[in-house]
DNA sequence: CTTGCCTCTGACGTCAACGTCAGGTTTTAG
DNA sequence: CTAAAACCTGACGTTGACGTCAGAGGCAAG
């Protein structure tokens, strides 16, 4: 598939893509003219890499790791950084953790004192979807 | 206490204190010299900004809800986007621990199959902190 | 053939949360 | 009193992941 094809179906854009391209983090077959050309392959890529950027990761860290986890095989060295960034990201899961605690505490502690804020209805209570402690 | 100290004590550097009153999120007395002055909650202001921060709140939204948080008091407008902020906030958990999981996985894969990746002994892991599923 | 859409490279623009520097004033230590 | 350290305002610099625009080709349809 082209470029165009690719971005609509991972839903990033053109020049995302390319900037992927730039950064070694998806290569492409040239057709004679240079346009690019992916495999069906390249959507889970794409959806890889922006799932890894949305950790948090560096370009250069995905390039470095992204092989392994495509390929779920690791050396010593690369196991070191994965289990950096593991660790990375879970301080950050347990420090949203901690803040989203502290935003439900501010919504469920039934409003401001002075203010007329009453439980009226569920109408209100009905749209925050439903929440556990910990799912 | 001085900007600089509110700093020292908060972990932030004194630009970004300034920064901080530039956007509205905190507020100082000043001297009679024009330097800036806090009480000891500042330092806890300041660690819940940087809390926010890190929960990907914009200074904007930051302005609008740290009094609520702070106060934790709410008007029905604010609870409103406190709620829109808890679930992104929880999206953000759920993918961060989808990707930690994948990285997880790759880790324990016991390495790539051809590489003599043993498990040498217990050193590696115990480097590892605790893990367990979901803590 | 030409119309219209897709693609190419290259390069400048953006935005947020600060970093850093310049040039000057204030506070503190000796 | 004086030198060092801390503070002030103002303004420009940085970084990453793209957005956007310009100008030039490529490709199937009518």
């Amino acid at each position: 598939m082209r470029i165009g094809e690719l971005a609509a179906r991972s839903g990033v854009s053109v020049r995302a893509l390319r900037y992927y391209e730039e950064q070694g983090l998806l290569d492409a077959y040239r057709s004679g003219s240079g346009q690019r050309h992916y495999p069906e392959a390249a959507a889970d890529r794409v959806h890889l890499i922006q799932m890894l950027y949305a950790a948090g990761l560096s370009s250069r860290t995905i390039a470095d790791l992204l092989p392994c986890v495509e390929a779920k095989a690791s050396t010593p060295a690369s196991r070191a950084r994965l289990a950096a960034e593991r660790d990375r990201i879970d301080a950050q899961i347990a420090a949203l953790t901690r803040t989203r605690d502290r935003l439900d505490a501010v919504i469920h502690l039934s409003g401001s004192p002075e203010s007329g804020c009453a439980w009226i209805a569920d109408e209100d209570v009905a749209a925050e979807a439903g929440h556990s402690a910990t799912p």
